[in-house]
DNA sequence: AAGTCATATGAATACTTATTCATATGAAAT
DNA sequence: ATTTCATATGAATAAGTATTCATATGACTT
């Protein structure tokens, strides 16, 4: 499977389904029937876009049995959540504090 | 403008055009034409893509005399590439030493 | 105010990516 | 070896995004 760049990696994130994947498994590992229930996806969809997550080690798999369990690389991920709510907190302060003004994007 | 949502972030990070402009950026403050001159692309294509930078503080402009000067938001945007530059290099790493092995996503 | 250079914008089209559906594979149990 | 439950996959279609082109706006100069 084709390795890593920025653009892959991050299209991760830029997808809803694929963000909802993540923010499921940020409480607990999970099947990938669990992950389904969870998000309200139906099993295919959500296998195609676990397949897009592992390509970029942004959650990794056990097999146990009949079920395939996803984790969360956290280790990678967690920081990152962290760092764009910190961006959004400190922004969207500043957006509303202008929105009067003169538009300058 | 429309407000940020973590997937409208990132895909500013997953699109190739506004990572090259993102690149761009990081050495030092460049006005719409010079963009398009450093990553060699049309000049709306560049500003479209400015748009949606701008929409995440990504980026933030400034006016001189005819010109917009766009500079990055270094403090929102070093440490998440200085993240992934790391993530890619522990994992890729491991990519390469597992390649041989059953493939466990 | 007319002209010029710089940038932005809207709408049509092209391109890419995601979803769906049908089906295949895989692991365990009988 | 056949069945069952769990997951993956391929290919067609749908949906979403990006690019382009023509044109508008904006800032300055004369």
């Amino acid at each position: 499977m084709k390795c890593l760049s920025y653009a892959d990696f991050f299209s991760n994130f830029a997808n809803k389904t694929r963000l909802n994947i993540i923010m499921a498994l940020k409480e607990k590992p999970l099947s990938v029937t669990e992950i389904g229930n969870h998000i309200k996806e139906e099993q295919s969809k959500v296998s195609h876009n676990l397949k897009k997550l592992s390509a970029c080690h942004i959650i990794i798999a056990e097999q146990k049995g009949k079920n395939r369990i996803y984790s969360l690389n956290k280790e990678t991920v967690m920081p990152i959540l962290q760092l764009i709510e910190e961006h959004i907190k400190n922004n969207c302060k500043k957006c509303d504090k202008h929105e009067t003004k003169k538009h300058i994007p």
